[in-house]
DNA sequence: CTTAGTGCAAATCATTTGCAATAAG
DNA sequence: CTTATTGCAAATGATTTGCACTAAG
């Protein structure tokens, strides 16, 4: 199968980002992670052996633009989730321990539109939604 | 018609907090103005000799948790908006002059019902809808 | 009176930047 | 090779805090 297809390619060279350990590590530890993480959090996990935390902010803002992971403001403090899918939908976040869960649709659209009619363009959104999950609420 | 109906009434009385100048002139530069301002922008039209920087930060809180104030952040700048209505809805925002437009739906409740499906209570959500508008998209 | 609200200066926190050294393609 | 990427240390910017003083109710 030589370079056929090259399955689980680096996603980093896909998006046309050079592949690095800081990135890959990075990518992977948000990959690995079962709720957003803050660039410290991340930091902290890739360790500062592969990667200064100065260049853990350039990586996230790379990642940013290539769209492999997403941004998060959560009361007031910045997270990063992976960009796993490409098809557009949103996430809740439990306030308490970050638990987060897709929400598959996406119903902004109509506001989108009306936003059009009133003479917007380039319309962009962003939804946080937060509450507390099963396990917290209890 | 004496302390009969208090009309137009100090709404920093009916939220349970003190009236003092500080709140009443961030209150009412929020109300005068067009757009969102930073907590920066806001200090310099209030003027520093009613009310120090720090205090501005600390009114802004206030006035949030009593709900006479939005905060939003967009482009990862702290703005704030004053809460006119009670009727809940949205705003989109222009990312080059900020100028501010209400969209008077809020269409979130499907999501929220899914996610209360999931377990999760207490939700909330935030929804940040930008775009350039027609005199800057020009 | 009594306590919440404030000014001021200092502290903290997150994020950014310059520059020389390094490594990816 | 050539240029993007990184480390390090220092700069910046935003927001918060301690404490003594002042004013609102």
């Amino acid at each position: 199968m030589r370079h056929s297809h090259p399955k689980a390619a680096n996603p980093l060279r896909e998006a046309g980002l050079k592949s690095t350990p800081g990135r890959r590590a990075v990518l992977q530890v948000l990959q690995m992670a079962s709720s957003p993480l803050s660039p410290d959090q991340i930091h902290a996990k890739v360790g500062s052996e592969i990667c200064d935390r100065a260049t853990v902010y350039r990586i996230l803002e790379s990642l940013g633009e290539a769209s492999l992971v997403q941004r998060l403001i959560l009361e007031g403090k910045t997270l990063y989730l992976p960009e796993e899918s490409n098809h557009h939908h949103h996430h809740i976040v439990c306030r308490k321990c970050r638990a987060t869960v897709c929400l598959d649709e996406c119903l902004i659209s109509p506001l989108e539109k009306k936003a059009r009619q009133l003479g917007f363009r380039d319309i962009r959104h962003s939804l946080q939604l937060t509450g507390l999950c099963s396990k917290c609420s209890g």
